[in-house]
RNA sequence: GUCCCCAUCGUCUAGCCGGCCUAGGACACCACCCUUUCAAGGUGGCGACACGGGUUCGAAUCCCGUUGGGGACGCCA
């Protein structure tokens, strides 16, 4: 048997953190096995559908890295399959036509719920020979649910799980207007696209039995099924669109590379012994079901954190600088046309002190353009009265006739000497004249960076500065 | 309400087919070291088996219950 998996998002909004783990697990085991991941968009409900969450999925799917081999199908390009099927059964007496009415429905569960028991359909048109005489409406389609005995689900997960028959009403599987529902078309669906594995989130278990027991009407023996606990906010309450960024594309646009998204959500609900960064290799290759947790898992944003700055300082600084460039871009910069250092030495030298590349663009920023103004109490407390100091670093630096770090190094640590000064007390002058503030890469780094044309002209006006506040 | 699932540090988790656990790792937090700012790094610290019953020579590990979370109960998916 091949190993099939599939992903079924529903296009009603973004592609969030839950689905997209959920995406990463069925991707991961269909690598695994060597098997095929399938991609399937699940629109069968037209009213809330939209083209632009079927892009936001696409894009997020893309931008995680995680390829399909099929796909994607659409739900709605397949009604002439599923109403084949839905005959059938018919034909076959494991469905039947219902014609009782929304309101005889609603009036059913409330007074189901006032008497304390679990709504369900009562069977009323179960056994129906023919359309009842008073039939107002376009009769719904549904399945009809073996009444005795228990349906048992043996989850990868979960273990087995036992309900109850008499617990699985007739589910409608059609409506009114013929059109197909969920439970059936994921039935039909993971049928004809010969899924071997559902792996999806536990919000499903209950789904899980009848849709085995209509797989068996239909004399096919229902996938292994894998129920994985839900993902909950840091508040440990469900994931809702106000969560903050819920959507994968809102992390990019934090500033978190791919690859720390994709390790964070692999450690959230799996673990291999204490293991906690995974190459794409090493996670297919470890990735198995039988290791996922049984209990749900809250966000965890420092710990996305501290993986994106690990792979912030670990990948290659090149692809990291073309993560950066559009952050960069964001705030209105062209590291191409600005003339400022390469990026990747900027990456190189802000690394280490960036969680993401937010951050990291925002700190680097100066390194492309002037900054608008100091920070006012780094000026008050760097640039007042360092005229003396700013000016000889001036001169001792226009001096230099090789502009590399040592050499500037050495400069400024001859001016702090002469001037009996600890290195800091020339340093921190020197960042907040070309940072704008008092943090920057170290000094010499930075000033090399920046080059010595700007690096001159912003001490310039440092010192211009100090003077003018020092005269109010 | 009914049914289903779940329960180890603040968070992610290891452990769960019982003794190696005075419960390990990671993030966060605190302290110290390093230090040219901010970081990064190093060292150390704080910190959990929800509760109650069993079973057993022995339970975080098995069983039952309680409590607490979560999910499902739609002509939504």
């Amino acid at each position: 048997m091949t190993v099939t998996t599939r992903f079924a998002p529903s296009p009603t909004g973004l592609l969030h953190i839950g689905g997209a783990r959920t995406a990463l697990f069925c991707w991961l085991y269909a690598r695994r096995h060597g098997g095929r991941f399938v991609l399937r968009i699940e629109d069968t409900d037209l009213e809330r559908s939209t083209p632009e969450a079927i892009n936001a999925i696409l894009e997020g799917m893309s931008w995680l890295g995680l390829d399909y081999d099929e796909g994607p199908f659409y739900q709605t390009h397949r009604f002439e399959r599923y109403a084949e099927v839905l005959e059938r059964m018919l034909a076959e007496g494991s469905a039947y036509r219902c014609y009782c009415s929304k309101e005889r429905l609603d009036a059913l569960r409330t007074e189901q719920q006032t008497r304390k028991v679990k709504p369900r359909y009562d069977g009323r048109c179960r056994d129906l020979q023919a359309p009842p005489a008073d039939a107002t409406e376009a009769p719904v389609i549904r399945f009809k649910q073996p009444r005795e005995g228990h349906t048992v689900v043996d989850d990868r997960v979960k273990g087995k799980v036992a309900f109850d028959n008499a617990e699985l009403d007739d589910l409608i599987i059609a409506r009114g207007d013929g059109s197909p529902t969920y439970n059936f078309v994921v039935v039909v669906d993971d049928m004809d696209m010969q899924v071997s594995h559902v792996i999806r989130g536990d919000d499903h278990l209950n789904n899980a039995a009848r849709q085995a027991n209509i797989l068996k009407a239909l004399g096919v023996e229902p996938p292994i099924y894998a129920h994985v606990p839900m993902i909950l906010d840091e508040a440990g309450k469900k994931l809702s669109k106000r969560t903050g960024a819920a959507g994968v594309m809102d992390y990019r646009d934090a500033g978190y590379l791919p690859e720390a998204v994709i390790n964070y959500l692999v450690r959230l609900g799996w673990a291999h012994g204490d293991q906690e960064v995974f190459s794409l290799d090493e996670m297919v290759e470890y990735f198995d079901i039988a290791d996922i947790n049984h209990s749900a898992s809250s966000l965890n944003p420092s710990k996305l954190d501290w993986l994106n700055q690990h792979y912030l300082k670990m990948l290659p600084r090149g692809y990291v600088a073309r993560h950066l460039a559009r952050h960069l871009a964001d705030l209105g910069i062209d590291p191409a046309r600005a003339g400022g250092p390469d990026l990747e030495t900027v990456v190189e030298a802000q690394a280490e002190r960036s969680k993401t590349l937010v951050e990291m663009a925002q700190s680097s920023a100066f390194f492309y353009q002037t900054p608008s103004a100091y920070e006012e109490k780094a000026a008050r407390k760097h640039l007042l009265g360092s005229e003396t100091i700013l000016e000889a670093l001036q001169q001792s630096l226009h001096a230099l006739e090789s502009w590399d770090a040592e050499a500037i190094h050495e400069a400024v640590m001859g001016v702090a000497e002469a001037q009996a000064l600890k290195l800091g007390k020339v340093a921190q002058p020197i960042r907040v004249a070309v940072a704008g503030g008092p943090v920057s890469p170290p000094i010499d780094i930075t000033l090399e960076l920046l080059g010595k044309d700007a690096a001159l002209s912003r001490l310039e006006s440092a010192r211009q500065w100090a003077i003018k506040h020092a005269e109010a």
